[in-house]
RNA sequence: GGCGUCAUGGUGUAACUGGUUAACACGCCGCCCUCUCAAGGCGGAGAGUACGGGUUCGAUCCCCGUUGACGCUACCA
């Protein structure tokens, strides 16, 4: 039973509050945002935090700016309610409790006893027999008996679902059928011993709940798609379409990943990008847009234009975004009126174009389905082109709104006063708080006693420190025990750490306090840099040899 | 390893879903403009559509196989 084609097209996207928002996100909440303004339909936002391990407490609300900051606004979510809420599957828990003990009823699921150690074995014996891991069903028959002595033992256990024999099949609206046999599926966990579903619980019964008809997601999801089938069919619901959308890609072809990328939409508006570049160069990823005819220009001569008026700003690069940036694009739906401001090349005609472009004339079926490239050095000229088409007022304002804010100036005045001794030697001290590329010299990064390689090889394992902090942990006294326990580990004395970390990041020996300065540049950035400062050495090395 | 998905220059895309010297943009190179650097203008190199078979008068496009890449293979999403 498939979804009713008549009903009213619902779409949502279902972040995890797991980190900084994620540029796969932006890119998976763009095409929903688009099917759901061309249907008329509606665009719900659902944060998934089933997840308590890796919960982070700030990430929600910078999901939340994230995506306003590039416009994508939402009709439902846990900010503005909606007739299906609560948005946040935190607060859901008693639903799924419900529903699962609707499949333990009719008997496609069941409780398993195994503690995770127990699995862990059962995997590592499998890896060793040459099998494949999976859960071999032990509980799946337990006696009502055992059943009952376990629970009366008090013994933890999760409820996985029964997948039955045969295969199932279901179609993929970008690629056609697609099957599996069930010899391939997991008896999938479905209620974690925490008593948080899954998830594959949480999600099939909310996108039910919440009259979700379109599911439009990464293609990362086509193989658990036969576990959400099968739930549908143990519910009895009617199944929603599936739309699996080409996964973002790092220059050597990987799914998008912060270890080779920056992927937090943080950054961006850190570094100075602008929503309205970002969007449209997301936009570019997997096509989607018809090419313009000589014909239809001519009849369509709003379509393609920069707007200035759509400058959406707000965003200061330390000071969280305003909630509800006040000259986001109220209305995406309508072509932006207002000065047009069209570069003069040729690719205006293609490759540029706004999010009420894509409203009026993208096309998800035309979606390409090849990974593509994330590719910063076209998103770069994008942004430039923007810029450029920038009134100077728009200009000025966006400077200081993001790289000259207020807020940022206030926190690197304290970090210079007593280092200067007239104000004109402020940009002496901290032109790397403003500067792109910073590339510190061999002989500025490499302490006295130390080798280049064994220096590099330092300064990749401080970036995996790094990595390991997102933008709430992101503090002095985080930071210092973090990098110290690394250099104790590694021999390295906290002076010859501390410096190569301040050349990498200053480009020089002399700076403001490493740690504030990390602090007011901020995560993002910080590692952004670091990341650069390797693929450049990397590269370095490689034209020596 | 198993299962699945994908495949047009270095990158992003286009090519009336079978008929083009395979187009556009980014990047790269050169020239012009110019006090410099960008921007802008002009031009150039770079793919014969992963490979091999079919079907067809004709395949980037349809079919089969191979290869490669990627994803999944958690009490993560």
């Amino acid at each position: 039973m498939t979804i009713n084609s008549e009903s009213p097209v619902r779409v949502r996207i279902a972040p995890s509050p797991t980190g900084d928002p994620h540029v796969g996100t932006a890119y998976i909440g763009l095409i929903n945002y688009l099917y759901a303004r061309q249907s008329n339909g509606k665009f719900v936002l659902r944060i998934e935090d089933t997840d308590r391990a890796r919960f982070v407490a700030t990430s929600e609300q910078e999901i939340f700016n994230s995506l306003r900051w590039l416009g994508l606004t939402w009709d439902e979510g846990p900010d503005l309610g909606g007739p299906y809420g609560p948005y946040r599957q935190s607060e859901r828990t008693e639903i799924y409790r419900e529903h699962v003990e609707l499949l333990l009823a009719n008997g496609t699921a069941y409780r398993a006893f195994e503690n995770p150690e127990e699995l862990e074995a059962l995997r590592q014996r499998q890896i060793a027999a040459k099998l494949p891991p999976r859960y071999d069903g032990g509980h799946r028959d337990l006696s009502q008996a055992q059943i009952d002595a376990y629970l009366a033992e008090g013994r933890p256990y999760v409820i996985r679902m029964k997948v039955p024999a045969g295969s199932t099949t279901f179609r993929d609206e970008l690629r056609g059928d697609i099957t599996f046999e069930h010899s391939n599926v997991d008896d999938q966990v479905l209620m974690k011993s925490d008593g948080f579903p899954t998830y594959h619980l949480a999600n099939v019964v909310d996108d039910h709940l919440m009259h979700i008809t379109d599911v439009i997601r990464a293609e990362e999801w086509i193989s658990s798609t036969p576990k959400h089938v099968l739930l549908y069919q143990a519910f009895g619901w009617a199944i929603p379409r599936f739309w699996h959308m080409p996964l973002l890609r790092n220059l050597d072809k990987s799914k998008i990943s912060k270890r080779k990328n920056p992927v937090s939409l943080i950054y961006y508006r850190q570094a100075g990008f602008l929503p309205e570049a970002m969007i449209n160069f997301l936009g570019l990823m997997g096509g989607g847009m018809p090419a313009v005819t000589d014909a239809q220009s001519g009849k369509n001569p709003g379509a393609p234009h920069l707007d200035s008026e759509m400058w959406a700003s707000g965003a200061s690069p330390t000071a969280p975004a305003p909630l509800n940036p006040a000259s986001a694009p109220a209305d995406a739906a309508k072509p932006a009126s207002g000065a047009q401001v069209k570069p003069q090349t040729k690719s205006s005609e293609t490759d540029i174009f706004t999010l009420p472009d894509m409203v009026a004339r993208f096309d998800v079926k035309n979606i390409r389905l090849g990974g593509p490239v994330f590719d910063l050095t076209k998103l770069k000229w994008l942004n430039g082109e923007y810029i450029r088409a920038l009134t100077p007022e728009k200009f000025y304002t966006a400077l200081r709104e993001t790289i000259l804010s207020d807020a940022y100036l206030q926190q690197i005045a304290p970090l210079v006063q007593t280092r200067i001794e007239t104000l004109g030697e402020f940009g002496n001290l901290t032109h790397f708080l403003f500067a792109d590329d910073i590339m510190p010299p061999a002989e500025v990064f490499v302490p006295k006693k130390r080798t280049p390689e064994e220096t590099l090889a330092f300064a990749a394992d401080q970036l995996t420190v790094l990595e390991a902090f997102d933008s709430s942990t992101w503090t002095h006294e985080a930071l210092e025990p973090a990098l110290k326990k690394l250099g104790e580990e590694k021999q390295w004395s906290v002076k010859e750490n501390f410096m190569l970390l301040r050349a990498i990041l200053t480009g020089s020996t002399m700076s403001p306090p490493l740690l504030e300065s990390m602090v007011v540049f901020g995560k993002s950035r910080t590692l952004d840099r670091v990341r650069r400062f390797l693929e450049a050495q990397k590269k370095l090395a490689n034209i020596k040899k």
